[in-house]
DNA sequence: GCCGTTTTCGGCCCGACTGTTTTCAGTCG
């Protein structure tokens, strides 16, 4: 942030738009701004990072007022850091407001108003002077903080500063899982959901939010509260439950009749953009919705309830189909149900193999015949065996030998299978690294003998956008490699993406019928689901792959999938959907 | 801040829990 955009910089992503909208309106909650105003700067930062086209070229043809939730103003804004790397305004706040004033607001249950009036009437400016206070009782000489808020500050400082970080949707969805079985087994408990991000299927997700209705509310709550999976309770009601896991992750459980179960879940699932722009909708009808229902708007006494106790009932009420949980981000999805349009998304069932997989031949646990074997037990047709090519010295890469007595051991699984009448496929690829030079790293005198080609980056890796780019598409543009792996190079929480110019990059990919991967393993799910989605606009072709080292790995194809949900890809978008024989034909075109 | 087949002004989603302010503001989702 604050040195884009100038000529020879790096290009100025969405990614990096959002961010600026997301702290303008920091600051102006320190600054008390109108709340509508403050949703608008949040709305248009969500809308910004989920939006198929680049602000930046918006910018170029003056057409950023047609991104929706952008106005003047907003556009201005926009346009001013486009240009110059910064926004006056946001120049002007940052100048109020202290880093660590703004900071302030990370911690839990320390709000904008609290963190503006310890700086404003107590001169605070840093978390760590913020403790010192609390420590010193200093906060209580301020109407409205007591012992207690004093003592919970610093429990929650606390918090903050070991970080309990967004996880991993694999590492979290588990024990989501686990939560709602134990819930589900209590005799009070008639239905019990996951909600929330975790239900969307987000790549990361923050806290975990659980759904139950009963009778019984508040000896559900009690129960809940027992679970040894919780280490703090940090608000508990009759209905409400906010409590904490050993990771730090908070989880909210909420409670509800059956009649407004599914109202509860539509409203629990979110997003809240997407939820603000439901019950907007539901106004515009005469129609108001909260998490017990969908009623009547009848001035202020309570209408008559008129859907709530599944979702399809409530979106049913305004007028809308079904939508899936992870389309719900106001991404277009609302306007598309409506026009009948909303695509029929991948399933998990549509993949009929997987296209990435490593052996003992490179860094992977076990050996071709028993990555087969479990790929069969998953219900696949095909396997495809893609170890590393030899420049990659770190995972093993295969010499031409290797690769020789690789393709014999596939052969002889191939006849055995086919002996035994067995209906599956083990096809020959390679994962071939894309050089810093811009060749591709496959032995030619056994080229022949694979069936496809994938192309990664695994090294040489460079701040240089231009750079990698042209790297890319000369691979793609090279006739030699059927797909991009891991296309953007980007680990979750760990490493960003490796600067590429998509949109170069989904060109030469379309006009060469190249595909894109949505690299399944948790970490990566590169694609990503809005890079993914802009790539299906383009009408190129994507694979969804483990990348497995193990045959545990081969699991996470249900996270590709879920990315590619969220990306509104259907099944026909994804070529390991298709039979092997019209997969094989693709692979052939190009040798 | 944005937005407009009821509006270019006046709307903008809605409720639970906490602490402390005896009627509510702040925070969160």
């Amino acid at each position: 942030m604050g040195t884009r955009g100038v000529i020879g910089m790096p290009r100025v992503t969405n990614a990096d738009i959002a961010d600026v909208l997301d702290r303008l309106a920091d600051l102006l909650e320190l600054d008390n701004a109108d709340q509508f105003r403050l949703r608008s700067y949040r709305r248009a930062a969500e809308t910004v990072r989920g939006y198929p086209e680049e602000l930046a070229n918006l910018h170029a043809q003056r057409k950023l007022t047609t991104v929706p939730g952008i106005g003047k103003s907003l556009a201005e804004k926009i346009a001013e850091y486009l240009d110059t790397g910064q926004i006056g305004y946001l120049e002007e706040l940052r100048a109020k407001y202290p880093e660590g004033v703004v900071e302030m607001l990370n911690i839990p249950g320390f709000g904008p108003r609290s963190a503006a009036r310890v700086f404003q009437e107590l001169h605070i400016s840093s978390i760590a002077e913020l403790e010192q206070a609390a420590r010193a009782g200093r906060l209580r000489t301020l109407p409205g903080f007591g012992a207690k808020t004093e003592e919970r500050l610093l429990h929650n400082i606390e918090l903050y500063l070991q970080a309990s970080e967004r996880g991993l949707l694999a590492d979290v969805l588990p024990v989501a899982k686990g939560l709602l079985a134990k819930l589900r087994a209590l005799p009070e408990v008639a239905q019990a959901e996951i909600a929330g991000s975790v239900r969307r299927r987000r790549e990361t997700v923050g806290d975990l939010d659980l759904l139950v209705t009963s009778e019984q509310p508040a000896r559900v709550c009690e129960a809940f509260r027992g679970f040894e999976e919780l280490v703090e309770v940090i608000a508990a009601g009759d209905t409400k439950v906010s409590a904490r896991l050993e990771s730090g992750r908070q989880v909210d459980l909420r409670v509800v009749p059956q009649e407004s179960f599914g109202a509860a879940l539509q409203y629990f699932t979110g997003s809240q953009q997407h939820n603000i722009s439901v019950r907007y909708r539901a106004n515009q009808k005469g129609l108001t919705i909260n998490e017990y229902g969908v009623f009547v708007e009848e001035g202020d006494a309570k209408g008559d309830l008129v859907a709530g106790r599944d979702e399809e009932e409530v979106y049913a009420a305004i007028d809308l189909p079904w939508i899936p949980p992870e389309l719900r981000e106001n991404r277009g999805e609302i306007e598309a149900a409506e026009a009948g349009t909303l695509p029929a998304l991948i399933e998990p069932g549509d993949i009929k193999g997987d296209l990435q997989v490593h052996t003992r031949y490179s860094d992977g646990h076990q050996s071709v015949r028993e990555m087969a074997e479990a790929a069969r037990a998953l219900g696949y047709r095909f396997i495809g065996i893609t170890d590393h090519s030899p420049s990659l010295y770190v995972a093993g890469g295969m010499t031409s030998d290797e690769v020789r007595w690789q393709h014999d051991e596939i052969v002889e699984a191939n006849a055995e299978y086919e002996g035994q009448g067995v209906k599956f496929t083990v096809l020959h690829g390679l994962e071939a690294d894309i050089l810093p030079d811009g060749t591709i790293d496959i032995p030619e005198e056994v080229y022949q003998l694979f069936d496809y080609i994938v192309g990664s980056v695994h090294q040489g890796f460079t701040p240089d956008a231009d750079r990698m780019t042209t790297r890319v598409v000369g691979a793609i543009e090279s006739g030699l490699i059927d797909f991009v792996g891991h296309p953007t190079g980007r680990v979750l929480l760990k490493r960003d993406a490796y600067g590429l110019h998509l949109d170069a990059v989904l060109e030469a990919a379309a006009s060469h019928d190249v595909a894109l991967e949505i690299n399944a393993f948790p970490n990566r799910l590169d694609l990503c689901d809005v890079d993914a989605r802009r790539a299906r606009d383009r009408g190129v072709r994507l694979t969804i792959n483990t990348d497995s080292h193990d045959v545990a790995h081969l699991g996470f194809m249900q996270y590709g999938v879920y990315t590619a949900r969220r990306g509104w890809i259907e099944a026909a978008d994804v070529v390991n959907t298709w039979n092997l024989e019209d997969l094989r034909s693709w692979f052939r075109k190009r040798r």
